[in-house]
DNA sequence: AATATTTCAACATAAATTTATAGGAATTAT
DNA sequence: ATAATTCCTATAAATTTATGTTGAAATATT
């Protein structure tokens, strides 16, 4: 399948999570909120979370009333920067960004099929930021909101 | 990982090797020269042929001197469609082709993010066929060997 | 017509990777 | 001290990837 690993699509949520609770409050978020808001079990999203931090998109507070909180402004990451520190790449087949990873490179009749359809992709994720991504978010939640009253 | 499965990259290789072989003959291919020119072994052919041949982009004639045929004319055969009938979808994420697959989707942050890039793929492979891939399969190996005999 | 050969077909199973859960140690605030 | 929270390691479950074994069907050869 053309798929994006549950890593990729838990750790976007996470981080859209991070940015709307970020807005509301500079305390840091716990993981157990976000958790029970995107039905993720806290050890699952603690993994998930790692290469996060590691590639610096958050910071840690250990200890009582610790958690996280996103490292830069929502308008400085990428979605890509969270889909590359999750999957350590942005690409739909290996070959494109590691080419020792298949011989046939050079002679493969569907390289560039791909290669079109990465290039596509990364230039989407490039573009778009997590204020994008939470921008969208807000409106969506705003019209269902809207909807409820009108009825 | 936004990631193509092994089944759709090796289907679509093997899709595009049938056409390569069709242009020059008539005969059916046999998944034995498959394996040898693609580097898949033809146990994992034998499985992934099968969706190939449910979707009728193949035919299959048994016995000696049998093999695989393109069940179309390579123009009629979109991208697309190898992905669906390999995958039984063409999407990034389950979410959009399927609705009850996750029950967030109607206040899900991400969704629509995920939405905006298949709707981008799903353009692309759509318009892509068999042919176009042939294409630039055979201009790519015509300049590889172009390069050589400069040398 | 009988036989051998070629090829697809079907089922079973092994290996690797992804997805997910569990338990407890380390750190900090109260 | 205690409670809250991240951090670390292990492992279980599910899925994807890949190979092996045997059988069935069609064809070529005798």
């Amino acid at each position: 399948m053309i798929r994006l690993s549950t890593k990729g699509r838990y750790g976007t949520r996470l981080m859209v999570n991070l940015a709307r609770h970020h807005k509301n409050s500079n305390e840091p978020t716990i993981l157990k909120n976000v958790s029970e808001e995107e039905g993720i079990s806290i050890r699952y999203l603690e993994q998930i979370i790692i290469p996060l931090k590691i590639n610096r998109l958050v910071k840690s507070i250990r200890g009582a009333g610790g958690g996280y909180i996103l490292a830069r402004k929502p308008t400085d990451i990428k979605i890509c920067d969270i889909l590359y520190a999750l999957e350590g790449s942005c690409s739909l087949v290996e070959c494109i960004e590691d080419e020792t990873f298949c011989e046939k490179v050079k002679t493969c009749g569907t390289y560039e099929i791909w290669k079109g359809a990465n290039d596509l992709l990364r230039g989407y994720f490039e573009k778009m930021t997590l204020q994008d991504a939470l921008e969208i978010c807000e409106k969506k939640i705003a019209d269902a909101k809207k909807k409820t009253k009108v009825k």
